[in-house]
RNA sequence: GGAGAGGUGGCUGAGUGGUUGAAAGCGCUCCCCUGCUAAGGGAGUAUGUGGUAAUCCUGCAUCGAGGGUUCGAAUCCCUCCCUCUCCGCCA
């Protein structure tokens, strides 16, 4: 939720900022209803205090054993009177509520503008492309012929684009996960988190998935229950500290955690349907920090070097971008993306997404820090260190051989029996 | 799932209709006292939002959440959520 005193103070260069995402902010909308509730909630609150007074003068008559017939016939009156009014407000106040969490956050003044991501700015790319002499395959081919992936399985037991793994890839999967884990916790200092997987709709509603993504996620089908399977650890982990007041000396808090994410990626059909790049379920390590408002630009780089780092030691080449202004997700201000290389699509594809939310999130979980006596808000950044399934594809592609065997990266050997080829 | 008990400020805990936003204690902060330490004394110590530029002053709201009764609700009624104990079931 972007800063009410911000947008009373800046109006214009809030609607600027907005109009750079293409999102259009009703100017006069805002300005109606935003006057309308200050002169309903002055109204109100003079009432429910003249109201008070009344009960308790009530309260002392009756004490004293006097007649207090008469202010109590007042009390009725102004007590109706009253409820008629919080009504009125209360409509209000919920519509500028509803109005307030479907604008976006603002961006960053380094997001370039853009239509598309073909408009993101290329940061620098790492590592070095493999070069190979002879007819390559592509993740799913590859997959299939050692046997470890079985998508017509998959969709026997659930629906398309999920998938089995087997053997193997069943062991690299793991293997990846652990080495993420071991990395980020033991060399990056992250704290390690296990959380729920299903989340109700304030969780969502606070990291920023509702109540403008609601097609996106998976609802548990119980009409009784407000229950969502979860996108990504971001929202479980982000809403760990929701309705919080942290100590300033336990900052920066960086946790790191592992789940399955699921997806219904509603309005992608056609979209990479080969392969494991986008299914409805798949691993992800996430890493979330907690900092104070001026130290989270910096924490961006620190937490982008630690998803950068993880493709590093495996040695797959990546660029690194910036998100253009219509690219970059609703409750970011400053987005990287890595994108790691995939020889068969020969292209960079996202495999990491780093975001600064500043107190954008905050402000809708109430996140606060406790600093120099004021609470302020905390700001929220996350990134994914890294996507597994996007991982496991881009090893099989850039590490495969003439044979259609794919060497293992040294550094997850030690994770997998100390296989070298699969 | 069944039966019972309960959810109050950073913590413990009082409060069953009327200056109770909330006693008391602990903790914490500041000050005083003491040569230092211990002990002691005093003051302060929730969150949000409005009037304001304001961390002064002041209005309003908040005692798990949401409704209701009432002039007035932490206190009474209803629904939901959560915690604990016992039983059942189960990885």
């Amino acid at each position: 939720m972007i800063d009410i005193q911000k947008l009373k103070k800046n109006l214009s260069e809030t609607i600027d900022n907005l109009s750079r995402r293409g999102f259009e902010l009703d100017k006069d909308y805002w300005l109606k209803t935003e006057e309308k509730r200050k002169k309903l909630q002055i109204e109100t609150e003079q009432l429910q205090e003249t109201q008070n007074n009344l009960a308790r003068e009530i309260g002392k008559l009756q004490k004293n054993k006097k007649d207090f017939s008469k202010v109590k016939k007042e009390a009725s009156k102004s007590s109706a009177d009253l409820k008629i009014k919080k009504i009125e407000l209360d409509k209000v106040q919920g519509e500028l509520y509803d109005f307030l969490l479907s604008i976006p956050n603002l961006i960053d003044a380094r997001v370039p503008d853009g239509n598309s991501e073909a408009d993101n700015t290329v940061v620098e790319e790492i590592g070095k492309k493999p070069k190979f002499n002879f007819e390559i395959k592509d993740h799913q081919e590859l997959g299939l012929l050692s046997d470890g992936m079985d998508f017509e399985a998959a969709s026997k037991i659930s629906k398309s684009r999920f998938v089995v793994f087997k053997d193997s890839l069943a062991l690299l999967n793991r293997a990846l996960i652990n080495f993420m884990l071991d990395i980020h916790t033991k060399k990056h200092s992250y704290k390690e988190i296990y959380v729920p997987l299903i989340v109700n709709s304030e969780s969502l509603t606070g990291t920023g998935q509702l109540p403008k993504f609601k097609e996106d996620q998976f609802k548990i089908d119980d009409s009784e229950q407000d229950l969502y399977l979860i996108p990504t650890a971001e929202v479980p982990v982000t809403n760990y500290h929701r309705n919080e007041i942290l100590e300033l000396e336990d900052l920066p808090l960086s946790y790191v955690c592992h789940t399955p994410c699921f997806r219904s990626e509603a309005g992608s059909y056609g979209l990479d349907t080969k392969g494991i790049i986008r299914q409805h379920q798949f691993e992800k390590v996430e890493l979330v920090s907690f900092v104070e408002p001026d130290k989270s630009d910096e924490q961006l780089e620190i937490l982008t070097s630690h998803a950068e780092n993880i493709l590093k030691q495996l040695n797959l080449p990546f660029r690194k971008v910036i998100l253009c202004s219509k690219d970059i997700g609703f409750s970011s201000s400053l987005t990287y993306d890595l994108e790691v290389w995939l020889p068969s699509q020969d292209k960079f594809r996202e495999i990491s997404s780093c975001s600064n939310f500043k107190d954008f999130q905050s402000r809708r979980m109430k996140i606060r820090i406790k600093k120099d006596k004021k609470n302020i808000f905390c700001h929220t950044l996350n990134g994914s260190g890294l996507a597994i399934g996007r991982t496991m594809a881009a090893i099989l592609e850039n590490y495969q051989n003439e044979d259609g065997t794919v060497s293992i990266p040294e550094v997850l050997r030690p994770y997998m029996n100390n296989l070298e080829i699969l």
